[in-house]
DNA sequence: CTGAAAGCGCTTACAG
DNA sequence: CTGAAAGCGCTTACAG
């Protein structure tokens, strides 16, 4: 190749990494006997010299199919434009096994920088152990951590907010809750958020309206199973995620409930799932692809070593479907 | 690491290759030694030596979310088994822009192999263009096309045939048929299940009750509105995969219509989906992990250059649940 | 602005 | 069964 176009394997090598000090007419030259002879850099060269593989890897655990799919997209968008490879990487394993997992997989590939998901983004002992490595990542998540990588997020405590005020607006004043995962920090946001705006309306809150899910649609069925035997059931109930809301649905037409005139119901994140359940659901759109994509580009950024990017929060906004209505409840206006 | 085992790097090498040559307590001590020094060989200097990616691409255009990630992940445990990594490439366009797309791929990466799911693995086109590339991959879908390579599948037309003759045991004779995406070879096979269920039960195919779908939610919603909207309604209806049959559920639930007692309904796939929606969905389970996992070895053994592989059928089973029942239509039996 | 040398961490091909 | 040597195709660090 280099033969080819008459110069030295090194000044190919500038040309193709758009490195400076290379002649105007040579770039040229080179660059056109590139596109002739049809050459692609080898990357495993590339990576072994150069301590760069362009590839990047996004862990995840375990999150519900929909969600992930949004998020390998947005951030497959963004990797493709900047000519990186996203490999995406299921981790396995708590603890010290989780380590040497993610371990594994930055020695084995080479990976040049990491989107970490929550709730890994949450494990402090993770975060040292990237940390100790040197490798860059990104957090994709709310977080509690300060540190000094940056994230991309959304504001899920104003999102509970609303849709719990949302609610209220139609007139539930008993209103459920099923919050998610307890090692999501999002969980806690939500809860959070459902929490003050029950207040700023001065409608008590009851511990025995809030259960405990875990962001999958079966915990989301127990607990509104629960829920809608108590003595004085919610006459609404609001799920952490689309999933578990999903399941609230599935309960209430084992029940005879109807959905909305007996009961509303509420998600949260918009996934394909919120369209196709009956009736559709009301929730609060997670912009989940955008976050991803935004989570790549500051990842990216870093890898180029600009000046180290902020942290980026998207908006997010009330979908309403069909799953909320009206409550005509006697007691709801006590 | 060699050193802290007391062995040359090259036995390293053939223990971790799983090469033979090597004595069992010798290969033992180096295993040992790599797991607790948490030792990694690099992709780079593996690939670089040994004209090798390590890397698998699995290339796909635009599943539903939950089949994907079924499909993803039995395909990233096969990879990991191998050490080899999994890199998931979802392509764009048709044609000469696809064709581009997957080259791309291929030079950029250097991926050692692909896994092509349908229906990319249908196009006579990109199959040329593997084939000119001399790149070895393997179909995971049912196939047309004769081919060398080896493949992955299930037996569509037998479990869409068992299906409906479940539905004619329920009772039912005039059964509703939502096809797949006509680029689908399943798809035609679905249908061939379906028509061959009727011939064998004398029943006659009525064209008006075969609807076409695209494996889409609103495909299915709008196919089934206007099945059930004739005058002789179907009392039941088969859909060719979940998404669809959950958009039956749908037009079901705005029009009154109580499912299974007024209406069966069955889907394909069991995915997710299925036990989401309200009733849960009776469908044909289809081993999709297994399917991209199995797929995943036969291209592992491809490249290592063991005798051809032969293509692997995986078995289905009908998964029966709450949407399909009798039927009392007194008309179903003349 | 361009090039010759060294070396990234493995595997291949060969020798013992 | 095990090892010493060569080299994969690039980039880094240096020299001109």
């Amino acid at each position: 190749m280099a033969r080819a176009a008459g110069v030295a394997i090194k000044t190919v090598s500038r040309a193709l990494n758009n490195e400076p000090n290379v002649r105007q007419d040579t770039r040229e030259r080179i660059l056109e006997t590139v596109k002739r002879l049809n050459y692609h850099p080898s990357l495993s060269a590339r990576g072994l010299a150069g301590r760069r593989s362009y590839l990047i890897g996004l862990i995840y655990e375990n999150p519900s199919a929909n969600y992930l799919v949004d998020v390998q997209h947005g951030a497959m968008a963004r990797c493709r434009e900047g000519r990186f490879q996203l490999l995406m990487h299921q981790v396995s394993g708590r603890g010290e096994e989780l380590e040497r997992d993610v371990i594994g997989l930055i020695d084995q590939t080479g990976v040049d920088g990491l989107i970490v998901t929550a709730p890994l983004c949450q494990s402090n002992e993770l975060i040292r152990t990237l940390d100790r490595r040197e490798i860059p990542f990104v957090r994709m998540a709310p977080n509690k951590m300060r540190h000094r990588t940056p994230y991309a997020d959304m504001d899920d405590e104003g999102a509970a907010y609303e849709m719990t005020a949302y609610l209220i607006g139609l007139g539930h004043r008993r209103i459920g809750f099923i919050s998610g995962h307890p090692e999501h920090f999002a969980s806690g946001q939500r809860l959070n958020g459902y929490r003050k705006a029950l207040k700023a309306h001065r409608i008590a809150y009851r511990a025995s309206y809030v259960r405990q899910g875990f962001f999958i649609f079966e915990s989301g069925l127990d607990a509104a199973r629960q829920l809608l035997a108590m003595p004085e059931p919610p006459t609404a109930i609001f799920a952490s995620n689309d999933d578990m809301a999903a399941g609230v649905l599935m309960a209430a037409h084992e029940m005879g409930i109807a959905v909305p005139d007996q009961l509303s119901v509420a998600g949260f994140d918009d996934t394909y799932i919120a369209r196709t359940v009956w009736p559709r659901l009301t929730t609060v759109h997670q912009p989940s692809y955008d976050l991803a994509y935004t989570a790549a580009d500051l990842l990216l950024r870093v890898l180029s070593s600009q000046p180290a990017p902020k942290p980026v929060r998207l908006p997010y906004r009330l979908v309403c479907r069909a799953s909320t209505g009206l409550t005509d409840d006697s007691d709801s206006h006590s």
